[in-house]
RNA sequence: GUGAGUGUAGCUCAGUCGGUUAGAGCACCAGAUUGUGGUUCUGGGGGUCGCGGGUUCGAGUCCCGUCACUCACCCCA
């Protein structure tokens, strides 16, 4: 398991902030759905034969009742969306969570057993305009962060688009490409002939070089939709175009979860290589009513911070990311000056300024090289001769100025040292 | 779940053919200045060599097991 510790948490109020302030800016509202669901709630809505819950969920069993730590965001929301009655009062809402996921697995690159994700869901609508606005809020997202557009030679960010259509034409499309596979799928790899029997799709994601060959020509599930929803596909790319945003059509992407519909998008930095996805989102217009409530659409995705994080940590976008340190750092001569530490602290505080005090006994030297290494910009001493007069020295680090000020007078000249 | 790799000081790492008291750089602490930071110089502290077992006169080094981490596969954020 991995802890965000102090030094990271900048770098991860930068993602947070940046996340909240873009999905504010298209209306969405934060919303901090159960960590723990019922097992079945994902079973149901993510798939019964997905890796999800076939092998990667942690599972608690008490007697008859089975829990689990939430893989994924979408059911969970979904799942508070209705429990909140929203599909009766309002059922247009645009909900999204920042918040920690599970799933059991081999950790490695880019991927943890607890990671954070950013997702948006945006319930009550199929209007296509909705798909290209989650498209480029995620892509807004990455930009904010320093992240540059795709270049065409592999650098920057991606986006791919796909529609995997509806039920019907998955069907149709499904049992398409089994007749396209047919001929040839005894000179496929192992792995693809095991495909072949549980999921015929999966074969056109194999890697290796000889299926590829045997691959080409496959149907392209864009070519089997639906009237209506080949409309939606090209509304949602003509709205993308609005925005002035490029995507490129994957064929390739096909969601690993169920209830995905329609519009599928993944967002890529392929440098990362093997691990390119930072984003995966798309169409679930079912789950509403697949989870007890009416069929209403609804669109959203999610994002990983640590594959984002990772990201920005090659570019070198992190460097210059540091805490904040306390305003005041207050040194004293000696022991008997201890209690006073203490007080000047807590005088400086209730003037609106931060202070930390020595607490290891240092000498002043060295409570002058913590106050430096700290990158505190000001630095109270406190001294016998100065305690006689019912006074302190105040010393501007970085100008390296000092001077003696009335104890009374603190917190305003160091404010007044502060602000300047 | 499958395959591979790495575990030596806080960090990055060296450690010969198995041989005495396990090293370096950085970091940390102290002094050089008995009331003042960043540079410099001098000195110092710190390691059950991941853990357990085995081989051996002797194990950081070889063998077995185990745990952790890393990387890749599967899949995905």
């Amino acid at each position: 398991m991995r802890d965000v510790l102090p030094e990271q948490i900048p770098a991860w109020e930068r993602l947070e902030g940046t996340a909240r302030r873009l999905a504010h800016g298209c209306g969405y509202r934060e919303i901090r759905p159960a960590l723990l669901e019922e097992t079945r709630l994902f079973t149901r809505s993510v798939g019964e034969v997905t890796d999800i819950v076939q092998k990667e969920m942690f599972t608690l069993v008490r007697g008859d009742d089975s829990f689990s730590l939430r893989p994924e965001g979408t059911a969970g929301t979904v799942r508070a969306y209705l429990e909140a009655q929203y599909h009766k009062q309002a059922p247009f809402q645009k909900l999204y969570y920042i918040g920690p996921m599970f799933r059991y697995e081999r950790p490695q690159k880019g991927r943890e057993r607890m990671f954070t994700q950013f997702g948006v869901e945006c319930i009550g609508s199929t209007d296509p305009r909705l798909d290209a606005e989650a498209i480029d809020l995620a892509a807004g997202f990455f930009e904010a962060l320093g992240i540059p557009r795709a270049d065409g030679r592999g650098g920057g960010l991606e986006v791919r688009l796909n529609s995997m259509g509806d039920g019907a034409d998955r069907d149709r499309y499904r049992d398409a490409v089994r007749a396209f596979l047919l001929p040839t799928i005894a000179e496929h790899c192992e792995l693809c002939r095991s495909r072949f029997e549980k999921n015929p799709l999966r074969v056109l994601d194999c890697k290796n070089p000889r299926c590829q060959e045997l691959n080409a020509g496959a149907p392209r599930i864009l070519d089997f939709l639906s009237a209506e929803n080949r409309a939606h596909f090209d509304a949602v790319r003509a709205s993308l175009a609005d925005l002035g945003r490029d995507s490129r059509v994957d064929a390739g992407i096909v969601r690993g979860l169920d209830y995905y519909t329609r519009t599928v998008f993944e967002l890529h930095y392929p440098k990362l290589g093997a691990r390119s996805a930072l984003c995966g989102g798309g169409r679930y217009d079912h789950l509403v009513r697949d989870l007890g409530g009416p069929d209403l659409g609804a669109v959203g995705f999610a994002i990983g911070f640590t594959s984002t994080l990772l990201v920005l940590e090659e570019l070198g976008l992190l460097g210059e990311l540091a805490a904040k340190p306390a305003d005041v750092y207050v040194a004293a001569l000696d022991a008997a000056l201890a209690r006073e530490a203490l007080q000047v602290c807590a005088e400086l505080r209730r003037g609106g300024l931060s202070a930390v005090f020595d607490a290891e006994g240092r000498g002043l030297k060295s409570q002058f090289k913590q106050a430096d290494k700290g990158r505190h910009p000001l630095v109270v001493v406190l001294g016998p001769d100065e305690h006689a007069r019912g006074a302190v020295q105040l010393k501007h680090m970085a100008r390296g100025e000092q001077r003696e000020v009335p104890r009374g007078e603190l917190a305003a000249a160091a404010r007044a040292a502060l602000g300047s």
